[in-house]
DNA sequence: CTCATTTACAAAACCGCTTTTGATATCAAA
DNA sequence: TTTGATATCAAAAGCGGTTTTGTAAATGAG
């Protein structure tokens, strides 16, 4: 079904259809009212890709992250899909995702892929603090929005999780419980979020006046077996000649990496909660059903995804960078992976 | 930078730029070598909207799954999308992925998203054993596969992990290792994957003579609360007045399903691997980092995702979809969640 | 009644490519 | 020398829409 067997059918112009279609002003009321009729009993429909190639919009956007191979796309990936997926389909767009493979071929990957114009927008998750993706959406004039900020790029519009105040807050709770000796477990240190969360959690440290050195910040991925490759290496230190200064906690920057420590806490012959408190992030279910359950920070992920859709939206209707920002706020979920600092 | 530009600087028509570029027999090797030159030096790309509508070909692919809302994407998916993705992307296509809202959106979402005209296959995840996605995609004629079979459809291409020898496997260690009650907690009954496993799981009690009856099986949803949910209902029964014939295993669908099982077994004060036997499915990092750690069953589903891959191309380049199915195989992980039956 | 506006539509240009058709030049065979 | 292929390219016709431009009729003001 073409505009010009519609057109035909009705002894009409290509035109006119058209134009009666799209709320032009110069068709009167009766023909405008007899095209609906005969396009909704003929289920006309504008052919898609014609319609791309005469407007310039594809009326998709994508959800793009990269992803080392292997280290498959968490939860929180398909959640912040599901989530802007939702509110893009309110307004008529697609919602797509895109895996970009991480290293060499990242970025012609991403070149490759904006080539294409498949989508009027872009959603890209996991920045880093430098981030190469963020400044070639720039340079091609892609709308676009991350989640995550950066630190050394140009102004973009964003949306991310208040990192620094989860952090601070699970520290604080740790410091609270009479933790002098906590060892952050983060992940990659040119990752935006470990940059934050790292700065939540000094700020604890340093606002209840606790010795800095006695908690070391150590770097590795977000997987269960970096943490507990992490968590076996400072618990092994503990059982050294200065076992009185040895951590006593745990704070992690996912809830998987917890679940690595955890996993070697209990190795070593240790009780989580007990002789070592583990706090995680992301509030994950295996986390919830972890022995013990883990405590957490939640950070409503979905609602992440929705703003990040509203934001694009607005970035490309042409709003500047500038007010699209959002930071959104996380909570923390006691549960009993941690508890007071055991007596020396 | 568009053909026309490009032919009117060589001063050559553009109908023959674009033979000589897509290799048609009546240009010159002369001709052909200029134009090709003056392509890269002017790194000249075929506008790709102007492409498709031209050859109808979007050079995409889509992934798509439905997903109930809150229960997101697990890793299973990605894992598949990533797969996909390397194998696609050699043969110059874009991997996308796409999630559907379950309940009454579905089929339009998916309707809609067909007229789309964003992609030239489609691989469908998660089926079902009546599958009406399925069957729109044959009414449409897109070339499609899917991850998983179906039993009331008409032939399609597909690609499936070897359910029901996998709990064939589950089922039968469990018998080996004493259990006379053994329970299955199964994922929705519509889904294809839930009648393979469950059919394994009978196989391996009949073929060693156990009474079926004592076996019970039970569906939820693949979640760990479903799970939970699901055995702390046969835990209580167990404390009722026939406690000798209660169950002594929890075989379940996946490995969400086991944790949450474990957890209610914890909760009734028992010990999973000694009181009961836990057993799950996907060999996830969280059964792996679980205490216990989780039996279950490996499904290499980076592979799966290849397939997947390979088969749809094929399918795309028109070969009837009979030869086009593939059963990957399955492997037994022994941890620590299960153990011989307790002596009554 | 005349002239300037509106109104309502058609025609044409355009988006940027692919593919079919047509035309000219070249060359070998008759 | 004429004829029929063959090689090489240009022109034109799609693909299926949107948007600009042009034009006749109707309307209104003076």
């Amino acid at each position: 079904m073409s505009i010009a067997a519609l057109a035909e059918s009705l002894g009409i112009s290509i035109s006119t259809v058209s134009r009666a279609l799209n709320g032009y002003s110069d068709v009167s009321a009766k023909t405008r009212a007899r095209v609906e009729a005969a396009a909704k009993a003929m289920q006309y429909q504008p052919h898609p890709v014609a319609h791309r190639l005469a407007t310039g919009r594809t009326g998709a956007v994508a959800l793009v992250s990269s992803v080392c191979s292997g280290n498959y796309l968490d939860a929180t990936f398909s959640a912040l899909l599901s989530g802007a997926s939702e509110t893009l389909r309110e307004y008529g767009y697609f919602a797509l995702s895109v895996v970009l493979p991480t290293g060499d071929n990242e970025m012609p990957e991403l070149a490759r892929f904006l080539a294409g114009r498949l989508v009027d927008g872009v959603i890209l998750a996991r920045t880093r603090i430098r981030d190469p993706r963020v400044a070639l959406l720039q340079d091609q004039g892609v709308p676009f929005i991350t989640h995550g900020r950066t630190q050394h790029n140009a102004p973009h519009a964003w949306v991310d999780s208040d990192n620094e105040r989860a952090f601070f807050l699970a520290a604080s709770r740790l410091v609270h419980l009479g933790h002098r000796h906590i060892a952050f477990i983060n992940g990659p240190a040119d990752m935006t979020f470990a940059a934050l969360r790292e700065q939540g959690f000094r700020r604890a440290l340093a606002e209840s006046g606790r010795d800095s050195a006695a908690c070391p910040v150590l770097y590795g991925d977000v997987s269960a077996q970096s943490g507990e490759q992490i968590a076996a290496g400072l618990l092994a230190a503990r059982r050294g000649p200065d076992g009185a200064g040895a951590v006593t906690a745990f704070l992690c920057a996912t809830d998987a990496i917890a679940l690595g420590a955890m996993h070697a806490v209990r190795k070593a012959g240790l009780v989580v909660g007990c002789d070592i408190s583990v706090i995680g992030y992301g509030n994950t279910e295996a986390g919830q059903y972890a022995e013990p359950p883990l405590t957490t920070i939640d950070h409503a992920i979905l609602d992440n995804g929705k703003h990040l859709a509203d934001l694009l939206l607005r970035k490309m209707n042409g709003e500047p960078p500038q007010g699209l920002t959002r930071l959104e706020p996380v909570q923390l979920v006691a549960r009993q992976s941690d508890g007071p600092c055991p007596p020396t």
